[in-house]
DNA sequence: GATTTCGTAATTGGATACAATTATGGTTTC
DNA sequence: GAAACCATAATTGTATCCAATTACGAAATC
């Protein structure tokens, strides 16, 4: 049976706490009481304290022993480390996965352009564009490499959040990514990675002139 | 007054676990008990979660709801996903790193290399060579790009501890390791990262071969 | 004899109470 | 009046107890 019961308090708390952070709710440099949060989600400290450690370790929340947590301010040079390292490593995940993508693949990563195209909440669409990325990618099979871009694929969610850069980009966006799947489907691995690194660029193009 | 007291218990746990792990103690898949771990430990099973937690999202144990925590064991390709990774970020922070060392970040990186040289205990051996690329990368002031390659180098340090490939590279490595730090006093750009390439490669070849 | 079922033990997750640390405000001292 | 100091409050970290989940094994059923 799965249902959303199986999932543990400290994660559902964790979910809600990423959201209110995404969302703009919680602002960088925002401290973030234990017993406030935890009488505001209905849980108690103990599954708050594991919360708010995923958190920090996966960079939205800034922890210090005894100090307190505090919504993460990014530092200045966030988004242009997260494109470049980005775009020496998904370039290599995507050429790794080309051989085996699936039509299966193709039809997830389809799907989440569809559900971003029709998603009016600016928060969900960074998850979506993760689905989009992850479905080409996933097929290469190689699991440490997938997980250290997905680290920088939120990071640079949060960053875009911050620098509210996600809503303007959408529609471009969107044209790249079926750009890019169009490639892929017709196995040119030159085009689809050429695709991709157009896309990273204008994207960090576009973020940097947001944050001015 | 900065001593061992400010330490909380579950950052000391976290040290102990870590280095019981990559002493090979804990071999990979061996199951952690909160409650035996705890008692061998003295310390309580809250700030124990909270290690086994840290140490989850550092890649060394492996956490399933309720089903408890065990040592990781490495996923099959992840040396080449690590190594691949590195020889195309590590090279970007030196670049970056270059035209800002001084006199300080060189007597750093010697210090370590020195205190490897006298060092027995081959576990302690990858903290040093960390201290070591730390020290040259440091420079370049990106905390993004640093915090990722650290990531990367912890993973390295565990999957060669499970290879038993430490001892064997150390005295090439030490040769390897000067050879970068005189190629940076030059201010050798095209040398040092030459030089920084081939260290890597060369360590990616070694494990893999005691991987067999 | 193999498989399912159910009940008990072992183990993890969560809530509460307590201790340790840090922040705050007023008082004193120069 | 400014700075140092102390007491108190606010906040975090830890220990302990309880609840929820899973693992194990014996009995029952086919």
């Amino acid at each position: 049976m799965v249902s959303d019961t199986d999932k543990t308090q400290a994660e559902m708390a964790t979910d809600r706490i990423r959201t209110l952070i995404l969302n703009g709710t919680y602002r960088p440099g925002q401290p973030l009481r234990q017993e406030a949060l935890s009488a505001h989600l209905h849980v108690s400290r103990t599954p708050l304290r594991h919360a708010l450690q995923s958190l920090a370790e996966e960079g939205l929340v800034e922890a210090v022993g005894f100090k307190g947590a505090r919504v993460a301010e990014p530092d200045p040079g966030i988004v242009r480390d997260l494109f470049e390292m980005r775009l020496l490593l998904e370039p290599l995940a995507l050429k790794s996965a080309l051989p085996h993508q699936t039509k299966l693949d193709f039809a997830k990563a389809e799907m989440a352009l569809d559900a971003a195209d029709a998603e009016g909440d600016p928060s969900k669409l960074s998850e979506l564009n993760w689905e989009f990325h992850h479905a080409l990618y996933h097929p290469s099979s190689r699991q440490t490499l997938m997980k250290t871009i997905e680290q920088l694929n939120r990071a640079s969610a949060f960053a875009e959040t911050i620098a509210r850069s996600i809503v303007v980009r959408s529609e471009k966006s969107a044209a790249e990514h079926r750009e890019l799947l169009q490639a892929c489907r017709n196995a040119d691995e030159d085009g689809a990675i050429a695709s991709l690194t157009k896309h990273l660029q204008l994207a960090y193009h576009d973020i940097q002139n947001k944050e001015h």
